[in-house]
DNA sequence: ATTGTAGTTTCACTATTCGGAACCTAAGGG
DNA sequence: CCCTTAGGTTCCGAATAGTGAAACTACAAT
């Protein structure tokens, strides 16, 4: 589940570096970052340390461990505001929630990964910190699905041997042809379906959220399971979903210049 | 309200160069950000492309802007989760909210800031992300105050200068000196007061969180307005506050070495 | 005393980064 | 149509920062 970059250039080496000792789900000793570390003993020393004083580690003194520090999240905070579509799109994950019952995902790609940027359940209607910022597989996620369909070829070519294709249940897409056929449908329907390919019980439909200019901005699904619903019915929020998906997209780009109307510049190429 | 910090290195040219973008509200041009950058044209240039390359930022080739990536979130997650006390204080602030029917924080610090992590609202039970990661001044609120008052000689010294002492209100401290002696009043009490000197009207009352060492690890406060409540009437959940820290500190403490009983290392020095 | 383990420092060597200047466009003006 | 300006990109020698083997410290176990 560790995102391969090429991490060139010394910004790129203390990244991962940093994304290592996040992998750890605690605070972690020098050693055991030596351990599975591609530096040798002082380089890794160094980066360390450059990143404590930086304030993206913390070193807790009494216990010699290194932990990610809260600097990360203030940025973050700026992160989600400013360039997910996680605070235009809130009111309207409400809405969705509350018409239909179920459970609402919002995500975006990052990298070859899902990255779920907000959630509203049914049930107890709560945001958290702890729900923003997981990240799940692509190829096999309703959201996933839905997003690569509408990723332009070139991005899509790079993603796809980047997917793990593990089978998680009997009904995982495990093979880059199959994926590949399977988002051809997606493009033509115009939404995905989760066939309890990631979990067993889960079922899900989920849109692309599409910019005027038809780029892939993310996407929104409704999660529910088998046992309380089916696909069949799932299906008949499409057009809820594709509503709620323009108008996020609408709100977004108007956010984005809200004092300024001009069109944006022509594309090269 | 930028955190000012040595920024030594590529790394720290990189994480610089981030804040400012961070520092605007929305996506920014290339000549946006290199009005106000201490590099040069082509350096500036350079940076930026690495970040994007990191995945730090997002460039926007229809706009031509540059934004904080989402990669950033992924990693927020890790951070909130590892190294914060949010995690394992969620469950102490719900009953804390529900015992007092008020409005509690949990806060830590970032530099010379208070950053909050988690928010409990008596009325609508909900943390949002967009409340965790914001940054508050620490000089003149509960939570800062109560947090500098049990910081360690050396780093307060550090912190003191580093505050604005900007007058929001009549009731604001607006000198070291005045700051200094208040702290000292606070760490004879156990507890901190915020007369309304950030917000008029708001007051709270706020105690640390300390380690089984003394270290301060954060801190948690109550926070109402003065038009429903009094201060007075606040001190009176000071107890509870005092014992929902320090469950919080055990929780914290045990959490990180679930497995592991020994004693922390003796500290140099 | 001896060996081992974890963490830190040194320093000659090398790869990156720096940044002034030149270079592209595209847009606007005369 | 040429000139100018502004936003953005590329070059390349000089300057800087990063590299990592090895040596060192501190402590614990043998």
């Amino acid at each position: 589940m560790q995102t391969e970059r090429k991490s060139s250039g010394t910004v790129g080496k203390a990244l991962s570096v940093l994304d290592q000792v996040a992998s750890f789900e605690r605070p972690v000793r020098f050693n055991d970052i030596l351990e599975e570390s591609p530096f040798p003993k002082a380089t890794l020393y160094r980066i360390l340390q450059n990143l404590v004083t930086e304030g993206l580690l913390t070193f807790d003194r009494e216990w010699q461990t290194y932990a990610l520090g809260v600097r990360l999240v203030r940025l973050a905070h700026s992160a989600w505001t400013q360039s997910s579509l996680a605070p235009v799109a809130r009111p309207h994950l409400t809405a969705l929630s509350e018409a239909t019952g179920e459970t609402i995902h919002l995500a975006q790609l990052d990298g070859p990964h899902v990255l779920y940027l907000d959630k509203r359940d049914a049930k107890r209607r709560i945001t958290m910190f702890s729900e923003a910022g997981k990240v799940g597989p692509a190829y096999c996620t309703g959201v996933g699905k839905a997003m690569l369909a509408f990723l332009p070829e070139d991005e899509l070519q790079r993603i796809l041997p980047q997917q793990s294709y593990h089978r998680f249940t009997p009904a995982t897409i495990c093979s880059q042809q199959e994926l590949s056929s399977e988002l051809e449908q997606i493009r033509q329907h115009g939404f995905a379906l989760d066939r309890e390919d990631h979990e067993p019980g889960i079922i899900c439909v989920a849109v692309p959220v599409l910019s005027r200019t038809k780029q892939m901005m993310g996407s929104i699904s409704i999660t529910s399971t088998s046992a309380r619903t089916s696909l069949g019915k799932l299906k008949k929020f499409v057009p809820d979903l594709q509503n709620a998906a323009s108008e996020v997209a609408t709100a977004a780009e108007y956010w984005r210049f809200p004092d300024n109307q001009r069109t944006p510049e022509k594309m090269e190429i």
